[in-house]
DNA sequence: GCCGTCAAAGTGATTAGATGACTTAAACAC
DNA sequence: GTGTTTAAGTCATCTAATCACTTTGACGGC
């Protein structure tokens, strides 16, 4: 009966369950695909299809001569899917549209919450902004934000749009400044920092659609205009889409 | 220089470009996995860790004996997290505050953008919702309204937020009236086929605190009750957390 | 004693071939 | 024409082996 799913689905479930059960944490390795494979009586092939299956969704890492290690995102509810390819510019707006359907609303759960640690995360994040900027970074101010609405299941849909956007961003390049960026997100702060739910989802909602714009202003001139002035450029369009 | 991912990713992605460039269906079957092994000049225990991939985000589906089947999710670019496990009430409540965050943004889009077919398939979807429910069907209402709103990004976030509801559901149980379900989804769609985006996120709200509410009062009678009633309980607690 | 080089062990990556189980549909008998 | 049987195609799993990469520790030069 409940071999309905079949064997390495299973075993997939079996492996998150050992690991959650033994305690493993992200960046931590996992016993090897031979041990593994003896442990649940299965064979190595069996194994990896199921590692494969995990590797997809974020929850473990397989490299290459050193080991299986577990991921941050075994504990993601909410996922972007890693096989998604379609990437244009009409992607990015209906992404933005989303940020500008659901931020608000998280920006004002901050502001009710008001968790210390979390304030103190986009304090840092703030600054952060004005260095350099990776890909979807842990202390990303719009990721701080989310996580201090302390729901989860919203930071999570947050990274996964952030995740998308930035597969997506090499077709959508803005010109928002990067001190006006920095700007709204300190009044955004300063709004939560009060506990002035309204004002948060307000000057959320403001600064998204200014980006927005930002972005559609800049994709008029359409085909033209894109060599021109990388160095220009660079130095002004670095606050991109946050 | 690109060989940076490894062969399994890198034929990952080149099984999804194929089935785009061949516009393969969800419903119809990809090749034999001996096929796709020679056409990419792999082996077939290759072929099938890359499949396993695709499986784990719901892209494809492996049928024992009958082929390799293209899923609804290759279209998806979020999604919930098929191995995650813990589900408690706590997890339930969130889910829940996550939607109340979201989706009044989501009615007030949707009356904004005032699209006919969609308008049809949430008449409909008030319609079935008297009728059985399955687990997270499409004709669910408020995955209608989210698709109302014209962004897909925002209809996948609710479809992976009620998937994920789904496996927490038998933690918590609601006796959210059924009728009661109805009705303010009534008020809801009407909202929407005004165009009044102000009042249908208002009820949208409203609609979401009130399940809510349902589920912390049923939560509240703790370790008693649970066992009881179980016949009287099914006639009205069926409206559940739509 | 310290540090760099190198060899070996451990681990994942990929291949190869074979067997079993399940599904589907065509061939066949009635 | 209908039902059963059979055969082909397909995924599922296993066994066995080779290759590639990483890490670590030993060895030897400095």
């Amino acid at each position: 009966m409940n071999t309905s799913i079949g064997l390495v689905e299973r075993l997939t479930l079996e492996i998150v369950a050992t690991i959650r059960s033994d305690n493993l944490q992200p960046g931590q390795t996992l016993p090897s695909a031979k041990a593994l494979a003896e442990r649940f009586e299965v064979t190595v092939p069996t194994v990896r299809e199921a590692l494969r299956r995990l590797e997809a969704t974020g929850s473990v890492e397989l490299k290459h001569g050193s080991g299986t290690y577990v991921r941050e995102a075994i504990n993601r509810r909410i996922l972007d899917n890693p096989h998604y390819v379609p990437v244009d510019l009409a992607a990015a707006i209906e992404l933005l549209d989303a940020r500008i359907a659901i931020e608000p609303g998280i920006a004002e759960l901050a502001a009710s919450v008001q968790d210390a640690a979390a304030v103190t995360s986009m304090d840092s994040a703030l600054d952060n902004a004005l260095q350099v900027q990776t890909a979807v970074p842990a202390g990303h101010f719009h990721v701080e934000l989310a996580k201090a609405s302390g729901n989860r299941a919203l930071s999570e849909m947050l990274v996964s749009l952030l995740a998308i956007h930035s597969r997506t961003q090499q077709a959508a390049r803005t010109t928002y400044d990067r001190l006006r960026d920095h700007d709204e997100h300190a009044g955004i702060l300063d709004a939560v920092k009060r506990g002035d739910g309204f004002e948060a989802s307000h000057r959320t909602r403001r600064h998204l659609e200014a980006i927005k714009a930002a972005v559609l202003a800049d994709w008029q001139p359409e085909g033209e205009a894109e060599v021109a002035g990388d160095a220009n450029r660079a130095a002004t369009s670095a606050g991109d889409l946050r």
